[in-house]
DNA sequence: ATAAATATAACGGTAACCGATATATGTTGA
DNA sequence: TCAACATATATCGGTTACCGTTATATTTAT
């Protein structure tokens, strides 16, 4: 079950910064992680993807590198520590709302 | 601890249906009872809350009547059949994507 | 009387996301 | 072989959501 686009608005830069906190991927390699890990309910669209990707590398997020793979030039991200420690206040502003939402939705 | 705007962005019409379901209301009583509620996580501005009451109503999930309180003319809002139905789809879908979210972060 | 609090309302701006479109390369199958 | 499809990156314009600000009116407290 996909989610409507209000739900996901916000948290996409969150995913993207966990998903990289991991390891270094491009950018079709995200949408797929997302979507497959998340059952479908994340289907993060390319035309939301990139701009982002860019405003997380301009902000300082973000580094990116270009290597070969499969014969085809890729542009792999890589998160720096600037980038984990806006991950961490996120993931913790996140656990704020929701838990919030849930005694709102709840009682 | 208030949370950013865009965590609140789109589950807003979600929390005023759900007071509304419990009884009628008017604008600043929603804005003081969600704030209360959720120890302040949610302040929820004039300029946010009555246009949307107004597409709330709009859309057939509200009603409103007019009403004298302490000498002074409210408008109280009343949640229609509609209106607990739409509630009742947004709180699955608020849902399926906070458990989403939680496997991504949490694992 | 007059300042502060309560109450409703509308406008314009910013940010987030998506649909559509463009471009290029690698892979697969008839 | 070469067309169709999948992969991959990128940008533009439009819609929606929320908020800051401003406006207006009434009630309550000093």
């Amino acid at each position: 079950m996909a989610v409507s686009k209000n739900q996901i608005s916000g948290n996409t830069a969150m995913l993207l910064l966990k998903l990289l906190s991991e390891k270094d991927m491009y950018g079709y390699e995200m949408i797929d992680t997302l979507s497959k890990r998340s059952e479908n309910v994340f289907e993060l669209k390319v035309g939301t993807l990139y701009p982002l990707l860019h405003s997380l590398v301009q902000g300082g997020y973000l580094n990116s590198y270009d290597q070969q793979a499969n014969g085809k030039l890729r542009k792999y991200y890589q998160i720096t520590p600037s980038g984990r420690k806006h991950l961490n206040k996120m993931i913790e502003e996140w656990n704020t709302y929701a838990k919030a939402v849930a005694v709102m939705i709840g009682g």
